[in-house]
DNA sequence: GTTCTCCGAATAC
DNA sequence: GTCTGACTTATTCGG
DNA sequence: CCGAATAAGTCAGACGTATTCGGAGAAC
């Protein structure tokens, strides 16, 4: 197969394809789409509905299209009005399915749906059949009724609140529950649920579990929904409308310390050693009294107090925020602690993320346990030999450009999303500005996929992504704007009034170079190049790094047999890089002078370390980055127990670091390991080869990854201050630049 | 009262 | 961004 | 042909640099 003898020709790790699985399916001028996470609020709306006072959305919004991750994602695609898709059936979406493999079976799809109420399913046609399956509110009519029937069965025997067992075999949503029906649900509940999940690993498991929870909550207080399904996802609202709590770690600790009284580096160091502040939260509930109980914790005003916490801003917020924190972690009780706290640090750690919920609320919802297998097959099959085509990948920023638009394209409502569902409109607005020149006459809508690259329009060249993200983030104004930036347009998967994403990639090219102008230095299509053999691949691979691009994505074409849609291209995008490639990439011996404690599954041993080159000409080890992937967990192990042989109490004086970067520990200039990278960058931070090529900056490296230890080099052989420049000058992107003249600073225009 | 500096947070890769 | 590791799912292989 | 072994695919969570933004508090 074609993908594999790419692979194993460059070497190249799994495939991380970019993943177009997009699902768009627009009514009229409106130019939107859901992603997965808008797709669950829906879902949980639907819930909500009779009690909904919604907060109605504007419905005008414009909603990214996630198109570049690799999980499955839901995508529906609405009415504008989503309110009408949580009551008409037949809007609902064909979940467009997200992982290739479910939608390859696309064909078969009417037998799943059959066979899914009986037959055994794999769980990504369960996923499906969470979107499709529907009305939920018929669902919750049911758990309701068997609600009634328990009642009148027999009365309720309701299990003690620390006894919640959500992972207990036969779950029955309203007999295990630890509440009644319409009483808030006990933030406790959740607690447990949470507890039982870290403790668990098989993610068929995790999901089972967690589906318990909801099935209760569904039954017995389906309001609750919504804020148990954000706060186990710790998330307080859907992506795009990007709400932050704006309080971390040290902010955290500082609560934590003042409410138990200890001091903020007490709560630091416990923090460091057990690599979670969670449960020194919860420990240092544990041995403290109150003089009162508060009472106790419900899950909605817990959710209802983070997203106050999240709005506050201005004059001494921080302050505030520390306040309502405090406030919540008094009134909590043994687990609750360690999760209230972890929910502020915005990560729970407990293997718990968005597919596992989504999956979790789709068993719940539908009542059907997951079963492992499947009978349907399909036959993977990647890239198809020669169809494939090899595009540069340009080293910029993700900007996807909606343009919605009736008759005429609604410039005013275009908006540009970066790849986290940010909406990234006001960073840009010379892009919008210039967007009629890039609209032939015929278009009216559309939604295209683009990187954002700096450049440098005098000289006609591709600048580092460094220089682009000096941009202003939000609210720029066009005056102002230093970087320039030329828009390198990829993909088109919405036009006049039509999703594109079932459409073969041929196809969509061709109507974007049909529909769209190229304008020197503002609007660029792609460069692609249609590829039948290795050497062909390579050369092309040569050729983008040589025009500052970061490699190549690989992709199929495929035009002919429609039935291999959506399916084959979602999983075949294959990214190609330089530095994937042995040989190619750059590596350097660095020196270990320093380790930072780990964290969360790194605890108890170095997490981290801090390199050094060595600079022969002052003698000095001068820092170059810090380094924490590409150890396997015993290499974690092993290190750390060698390098604390070598640990000493105190930096050395010919060290050369940037006090932010103080490790926890120091150790003498001993071991020597390779590591790769992607680029060399000039560094405000690291000291190596400071001076040799810009007067104050040094220079750090993109990407780090340990590759090995190097026994057989001392500490004097490793990579000197010099090659390090070296490198740096070597790079194209450099080379570049240092071509052509340097134009005098703002004359751009 | 205004400005400057520092640092945590957020977000690109 | 890179990377590993745990787990699930698909494919191959030996009796 | 079936079950066990192995390969491939997913997902989650460790960790990286560099930049801007915004609040806090000091300096003016």
């Amino acid at each position: 197969m074609a993908q594999r003898s790419i692979k194993s020709f460059f070497k190249v790790s799994p495939p991380k394809p970019i993943v177009d699985k997009t699902e768009i399916q627009v009514n009229g001028d409106e130019v939107a789409a859901l992603n997965g996470k808008e797709e669950k609020k829906k879902k949980v709306k639907r819930q909500r509905i009779e009690s909904s006072e919604s907060e109605s959305e504007s419905t005008n919004e414009q909603i990214p299209i996630k198109q570049e991750k690799q999980s499955p994602k839901l995508y529906a695609s609405p009415k504008s009005k989503k309110k009408k898709i949580l009551t008409e059936n037949k809007n609902e979406v064909k979940s467009p399915p997200l992982k290739a493999k479910s939608s390859t079976k696309e064909s078969q799809k009417k037998e799943v749906t059959e066979k899914i109420t009986k037959k055994e399913s794999p769980k990504h046609n369960l996923l499906e059949k969470a979107v499709k399956v529907e009305p939920k509110e018929e669902i919750v009519e049911k758990e309701k009724e068997n609600v009634q029937q328990e009642k009148e069965d027999k009365k309720e025997v309701k299990v003690a609140v620390t006894e919640y067992n959500p992972a207990k075999a036969n779950y029955d949503p309203v007999k295990d529950a630890c509440w009644s029906k319409g009483e808030e649900v006990p933030y406790y509940a959740l607690a447990k649920t949470l507890e039982s999940i870290e403790a668990t690993s098989a993610r068929l498991k995790i999901v089972s579990i967690l589906s318990n929870y909801y099935r209760s909550v569904i039954a017995l207080t389906p309001e609750d929904l919504l804020p148990s399904v954000y706060l186990c996802l710790n998330q307080l609202a859907p992506a795009y409308h990007s709400l932050e709590l704006g309080i971390a770690e040290t902010y955290l600790m500082k609560a934590i310390g003042q409410c138990t009284g200890r001091t903020l580096a007490q709560v630091r160091g416990a923090a460091h050693k057990t690599g979670d502040l969670g449960s020194v939260a919860e420990q240092a509930r544990a041995t403290q009294r109150t003089m009162f109980t508060p009472p106790p914790l419900k899950l909605r005003r817990v959710f209802a107090a983070l997203k106050e916490i999240a709005h506050m801003t201005g004059q001494a917020s921080v302050n505030k925020k520390i306040n309502k924190i405090q406030s919540l972690y008094v009134a909590s009780k043994n687990q609750e602690a360690k999760y209230l706290i972890r929910s502020l640090e915005g990560k729970l750690r407990i293997g718990l993320a968005e597919q596992s919920v989504l999956q979790a609320l789709a068993v719940a919802t539908a009542l059907t346990p997951p079963h492992p297998g499947g009978a349907l097959r399909d036959q993977p099959y990647l890239l198809d030999s020669k169809k494939f085509t090899c595009e540069w990948k340009y080293d910029g920023e993700r900007a996807q450009i909606h343009v919605p638009g009736d008759e005429q394209p609604d410039l005013g409502r275009a908006a540009i999303f970066s790849r986290n569902q940010e909406n990234n409109t006001s960073k840009y607005p010379d892009i919008l500005r210039r967007l009629p020149s890039l609209l032939k006459g015929d278009v009216s809508s559309c939604v295209l996929d683009c990187e954002a690259v700096a450049y440098d329009v005098r000289n006609k060249q591709i600048l580092p992504f460094q220089v682009l993200s000096t941009r202003k983030r939000k609210d720029a104004s066009e005056a102002e704007i230093k970087v320039q930036v030329c828009v390198f347009v990829f993909d088109l998967l919405y036009l006049n009034g039509r999703a594109l994403v079932r459409e073969p990639l041929a196809q969509r090219r061709r109507l974007l170079r049909t529909h769209f102008n190229a304008v020197e230095g503002e609007w660029q299509f792609a460069t692609s190049k249609d590829c039948s053999s290795m050497e062909e691949v390579q050369q092309f691979l040569d050729e983008a790094v040589r025009g500052s691009c970061e490699g190549l994505m690989v992709k199929t074409l495929n035009g002919e047999h429609a039935k291999y849609d959506i399916a084959r291209r979602s999983h075949n995008w294959l990214k190609l890089k330089k530095d994937y490639l042995d040989g190619v990439g750059d590596t350097i011996d660095v020196v270990v002078i320093g380790g930072y404690m780990g964290r969360g599954k790194r605890a108890g041993v170095f997490g981290g370390f801090l390199l050094a080159c060595y600079d022969p000409d002052n003698e000095e080890y001068q820092s170059i980055c810090k380094i924490g992937t590409g150890f396997s967990d015993e290499d974690l192990q092993t290190l750390s127990e060698t390098l604390k042989a070598h640990q000493i109490d105190a930096p050395r004086n010919y060290y050369r670091f940037e006090g932010a970067h103080s490790p926890d520990a120091w150790f003498a200039a001993a071991c020597v390991w390779e590591i790769r990278c992607a680029d060399l960058s000039l560094s405000p931070a690291h000291r190596a080869a400071a001076g040799l090529v810009d007067a104050d900056k040094g220079i750090s490296l993109r990407f780090p990854r340990f590759v090995r230890v190097r026994d057989d080099k001392s500490p004097e052989q490793a990579t000197s201050a010099r090659q390090v420049a070296q490198l740096y000058l070597a790079q194209d992107q450099v080379k570049n630049q240092a071509n052509k003249p340097t134009p005098k600073e703002d004359d751009f225009y």
